[in-house]
DNA sequence: TAATCCTCACTTTTT
DNA sequence: GTGAGGATTA
């Protein structure tokens, strides 16, 4: 390999990289032209790393240093590998074409695909997500009855999980394991188990796509340096993400090619054996990007040893470190600054921006997390008539629940907003069960799918008929599926025989539509044609159309909408095939939508935060026991990721970060004091502007200091409180501040009501529930969204959904 | 077999 | 407060 030259003039003609260097600072300049075995690009958050990891890639293809086909980058979510793509192409165009840009998943579905044969499934396998698995594990804990050792499926899951991440099967388990133990043993028994049924299913988990790959690579060497051979130059993002797993992959891929073997990509498809004296090729260049800083997902198995040790594991490798952020104003990054470095045992690092220090952080404390939301509402509708769109807003919080309360108020003061994660499209029943119908075409051999469309719709095909469909297709060596094909013999009454038919004739034609069994190809749309095939004849939408249920409803538009999907499947990939369907769809989740809908806030966990940026975000919920989370304080290492988390936060905004609390919080249904996150204290005071501290909250009232007096060694200092926040002169702090409503206009309730169609137009005066009088300046919106735009007297410029808002005209 | 009641548990989750 | 899943009942 020619060492590339650090720096190229602009006009060195079609092959020139000037474009491709522009703009990079020396670190990034350094991390886009190395050359070597290995390059660790350490990269803090906003640093350009995207660009440069596109760069790099470009700059191999243009100086014609590797083919694309010759290079494999890896990214976490499909999304990722799709910018990343884009990308690329924008650099280089057409010289693109070939390159395996994908996520680890997607990769090792295709390696697998390609060569499942060897090792026993065949190229339709499936792939069980988590949900999947889960279904699984219940049936087998069940069968083992080790519930009664405690075991949960669930909790067999995640073992299974956390074991196959650490690239441990069945066998090597139990090689370890104390199995004088019963509970143990039963443990192994299912595990056992579980692969078992996988591999009868001609199935994988998630999990398995990475592990069952290294296997096949380390069992057959020959096919791994097919792969070694192909790809010279591999990429990693996020690698502080890697599982070991996926570490284990990546060292195979990067080993030196083991032996001369023929090599089908370098000969044209012909066997061309060379001699033994060949030399054999050294190992793949491999680059990987990440930031220990922002490992956040540890309790999923990624082993931040993997980054902490590259040097070692990688020995003569390059390290370059990226600490210019080009993302946030200096004030964030400060705060920023300041809270991970009570991180111990990371690498220092420090990053800085020259945009000038901005505007201080805001903090506020509410009462509730309603009256939180208030504040994030008011602070949205505020920034958005200084200009910033929606779109350019963010939202975060730690856990899921937490969005209910500003979903509330978002409805009620007309701020259009979108979660972001939550309840997948994917993971919905109606869909689960459309897909079950497919891969019960696709994939006869798996009876999990099978046996969950059974009996929907309702066909009166209950256990007992499973049951005895089950034995029957044990008696005869039969599947699940194909059993369905001999009713008659499974001695049941006639009315379920018909049914069991009748299901057995909708699959028969949705096979004949898309897997043909002539050979010839179907046609591109046979996936959509087949799937209403399907859901038309087995009575599915039917049972639907016909149900009171109002929830059924946006059932069928679900459904509706994933024929869409299925329609531009067809649309995209011509030549697709139902296998390539289902794995895309196995593989894609709803983080891959991610795109912001322009014009919506968005709403989101920390963790699905991660790699986005906005103008604002708000950070909420900043108290203890929610980040860091109650339950990380017992796990090791818990408390720091949880700061990392916090990290990763505020980190995502460029120029206005926002972070809110509340003093108490409705949780599992009962209200409880909160006190303010350890976070908060370990950002200098001077960069948080609190409109309303815990402090100021806390003072009122009988519950006053609560909050501060509960830390030894809180209190105030300086005439400041460590909140930075003045005492209000010449008032004892532990006696109320203020007892009137006017200090805290935006206290809200969580009362709704319906209006009706309460008229209102320009000019009327309203009272509010909890902002009191106010002016109305304007209705917008039609039936029920219309809008009305009111000055309150006391509580400012809001927006309220007329509907539901608890307003009376005066 | 299906509907209904009741209990329980309840972080995060790129695939 | 809520939703899922299990046990109980019709």
């Amino acid at each position: 390999m020619t060492e590339a030259p650090l720096i190229v003039p602009p006009s060195a003609g079609p092959t020139g990289a000037g474009d491709l260097l522009a703009g990079l600072n020396p670190q990034q300049l350094a991390a886009v032209t190395y050359r070597g075995p290995a390059l660790l690009i350490v990269a803090g958050a906003g640093s350009g790393k995207t660009s440069v990891l596109t760069r790099r890639i470009a700059l191999l293809l243009r100086q014609r240093e590797a083919w694309p086909s010759q290079i494999l980058a890896i990214t976490f979510t499909n999304k990722a590998a799709g910018e990343m793509r884009e990308r690329v192409e924008g650099l280089v165009g057409e010289a693109a074409r070939g390159m395996w840009i994908s996520t680890f998943h997607s990769a090792c579905v295709r390696i697998l695909r390609r060569e499942a044969e060897q090792f026993g499934f065949t190229k339709s396998f499936t792939i069980y997500d988590s949900g999947d698995s889960r279904a699984l594990i219940k049936r087998l804990v069940k069968e083992h009855e080790a519930d009664a050792f405690g075991m949960t499926p669930s909790s067999v899951q995640s073992r299974i999980s956390k074991l196959k991440n650490e690239l441990t099967d069945a066998e090597g388990y139990a090689r370890q394991a104390n199995m004088s133990d019963p509970a143990e043993r039963i443990f192994v028994d299912v595990f056992t188990d579980y692969q078992r049924a996988l591999q009868k299913a001609n199935a994988f988990d998630f999990d398995d796509l990475i592990a069952q790959t290294v296997f096949l690579f380390r069992a057959f060497p020959q096919v791994a340096d097919t792969y070694r051979r192909r790809f010279r130059h591999i990429l990693v993002d996020e690698y502080q993400d890697t599982n070991h797993a996926q570490y284990a992959l990546i060292h195979e891929l990067t080993r030196p090619v083991s032996a001369a073997a023929p090599d089908p990509y370098a000969s044209n498809g012909m066997m061309i054996f060379e001699p033994e004296t060949a030399p054999a090729e050294p190992g793949a260049s491999l680059t990987v990007v990440g930031d220990s800083d922002q490992s956040i997902y540890a309790f999923r198995g990624a082993d931040i040893r993997n980054i902490s040790e590259f040097e070692r594991d990688f020995p003569g490798a390059q390290v370059v470190l990226l600490e210019q952020n080009y993302r946030s104003t200096q004030n964030i990054l400060s705060a920023a600054n300041a809270v991970i470095g009570n991180n111990f045992d990371r690498k220092a690092k420090n990053l800085w921006s020259d945009k000038g220090a901005g505007d201080r952080i805001v903090g506020f404390t509410g009462y509730s997390q309603h009256d939180e939301a208030q504040f994030v509402a008011d602070e949205v509708e505020a920034l958005r008539r200084a200009g910033m769109p929606y779109s350019e807003m963010a939202v975060f919080y730690r856990t899921n629940s937490q969005s209910r309360a500003l979903e509330e108020i978002f409805i009620r003061a007309a701020v259009p907003y979108k979660i972001m994660g939550g309840t997948k499209f994917y993971e919905r029943a109606e869909i689960k069960d459309a897909l079950a119908y497919l891969v019960a075409v696709s994939n006869p051999a798996d009876d999990m799918s099978v046996r969950r469309i059974l009996n929907k719709p309702r066909r009166g095909i209950g256990d007992v008929t499973e049951t005895s469909i089950a034995r029957f297709a044990e008696e005869h060596g039969l599947s699940f599926r194909d059993a369905l094909a001999h009713p008659s013999q499974l001695g049941v009454g006639p009315k379920i025989r018909a049914a069991i038919a009748r299901l057995d004739a909708v699959l028969a034609e949705a096979t004949a539509i898309m897997q043909p069994a002539s050979g010839e190809i179907p046609s591109a749309t046979s996936v959509a044609e087949g799937l209403t095939v399907l859901l038309e004849k087995s009575g599915y939408y039917e049972s639907l159309r016909a149900s009171r249920d109002p929830q059924d409803e946006a059932r069928l538009e679900n459904l509706d909408e994933f024929v869409a999907v299925a329609r531009d499947f067809a649309r995209n990939n011509p030549e697709g095939t139902l296998v390539d369907f289902l794995t895309e769809v196995a593989l894609v989740s709803d983080a891959d939508d991610l795109d912001d809908e322009s014009g919506s806030v968005s709403l989101m966990t920390m963790h699905t935060a991660k790699g986005l940026e906005y103008d604002a975000v708000f950070v909420t919920g900043v108290e203890e026991d929610l980040i860091p989370h109650r339950i990380s304080a017992g796990e090791p290492g818990g408390p720091q990721e949880e700061r990392r988390l916090f990290y990763v936060g505020i980190t995502r905004a460029r120029k206005r970060l926002h972070l809110s609390l509340a003093m108490t919080r409705a949780q599992f249904g009962e209200v409880s004091v909160a006190m303010p996150s350890r976070f908060l204290q370990e950002i200098p005071a001077d960069l948080i502007d609190w409109r309303q501290s815990p402090g100021d909250v806390n003072s009122r009232g009988g519950m006053q200091s609560r909050a501060l007096n509960a830390r030894p060694g809180g209190g105030f200092g300086g005439g400041r409180d460590r909140f930075g926040v003045k005492p209000l002169p010449g008032r004892d702090q532990l006696k109320p501040l203020s007892t009137s409503m006017d200090k805290f206009p935006n206290k809200v309730t969580a009362k709704v009501r319906d209006n009706g169609d309460l008229e209102l137009t320009a000019g009327d005066r309203i009272r509010h529930d909890d902002f009191g009088e106010g002016r109305i300046e304007a209705v917008t919106g039609e039936g029920a969204k219309r809008i009305a735009h009111v000055r309150f007297d006391s509580a400012g410029q809001k927006k309220l959904l007329i509907k539901i808002a608890p307003i009376v005209k005066l």
